[in-house]
Order: C-alpha cells, then sequence, then structure tokens
DNA sequence: GCCAACGTTGGC
DNA sequence: GCCAACGTTGGC
C-alpha cells in the first residue's frame, strides 16, 4: 500500500464535496507527472491525503483512498469542458485518472505552515520550493507524520 | 492582487 | 533543439 497527497481547491471541490458524494473521478489532471503518478504508481486501498489549496487555510484537511485503477479521464474529450484536449484522441487517451473514495475528514486543518515546521517532514515533496504537483507521493514516514500532528495541540 | 516558479508552446 | 513568450499554480 501507497501513501499519496491530492490538491483541490476548496471553491471547486473540497473535503466536504467529497464527503457528500462519497466517490468522485480526480478528473482534470492535466500535468504529466501528475498523471504518471496516477497511472502508473496508484493502486485501489492506497492512501490519499485531502489538501486544500489556493484558499485562506491551505493544508491537508480529510483522508480519503483510491478507489479505482486508472482509467481515460473523460472531460478531454468534451469540447464544453475547461478541460477539454484537442490533441487527445479516444484510442490513445492522453489524460488519466482514478476515482477517489471519501475517508473521513481530519479533527482540524494541518497547515501548510506547521507542516514546513514538522522536522520529519524535511525533503517532502510538497513543501519543496516551486514544487506545484497536484498528485504527489508520500512516505509511509511522512504520512505518519502528517497524521501524529493532527491531535497534538 | 502580486509575483515567483515552473510548464508549455511555437518560431527559428 | 534552443529559448522567449506566455499561461498557470498557489502561497502570501
Amino acid at each position: 500500500m501507497r501513501y499519496w497527497l491530492m490538491k483541490s481547491e476548496p471553491d471547486a471541490f473540497s473535503i466536504d464535496d467529497l464527503e457528500r458524494v462519497g466517490t468522485e473521478p480526480w478528473n482534470g489532471v492535466r500535468n504529466y507527472q501528475a498523471r504518471n503518478f496516477m497511472r502508473d504508481g496508484m493502486q485501489p486501498g492506497d492512501g490519499v491525503l485531502f489538501y486544500h489549496s489556493n484558499c485562506k487555510e491551505p493544508g491537508v484537511v480529510g483522508l480519503a483512498e483510491v478507489a479505482s485503477e486508472a482509467y481515460p479521464d473523460s472531460t478531454q474529450f468534451d469540447p464544453q469542458s475547461d478541460y477539454f484536449d484537442p490533441k487527445a484522441r479516444p484510442e490513445q487517451p492522453r489524460w488519466m485518472l482514478v476515482d477517489v473514495r471519501f475517508g473521513r475528514k481530519l479533527a482540524r486543518t494541518i497547515t501548510l505552515a506547521e507542516l514546513r515546521e514538522e522536522p520529519k517532514l524535511e525533503g517532502f515533496l510538497l513543501l519543496q520550493r516551486g514544487s506545484r504537483l497536484s498528485v504527489l507521493p508520500v512516505t509511509r514516514a511522512q504520512w505518519k507524520a502528517i497524521l501524529a500532528l493532527e491531535h497534538r495541540r
């Protein structure tokens, strides 16, 4: 079992939205590195840290799990979609996604600022300068270190 | 709203 | 294949 962090802007899709729908196709990822993590790295049952980005208090807000193998993101073929990709062809899809299933909300937001202060998280991809990946791997040690912060304060 | 950092595009 | 221009991400 592996661990991941997935970012979402709460204005667009929050942890509450995921709780409401239960399971959501993680569409709209248009970065090759992020796609490759979903396509080549993820397995059903993997752990996901749900992260709110581009908001007042960025940070980890909940837990989820990978709920499917990777499959083509249908929005790439839909001209009405914001995520439409005119170069994508159904016989050779360019963008893949996985389904993500709600796990639980954290007791509180573990903020980005806190993560930066945690020595055990040195080297964490999320915290590296200029890192903008919206889907990224988390080591088991990092996962544990992050969750250990939940009830510490 | 600003802007640093990064990815992508397209001319040459 | 280089690289300038442009677009996007996302913290602050």
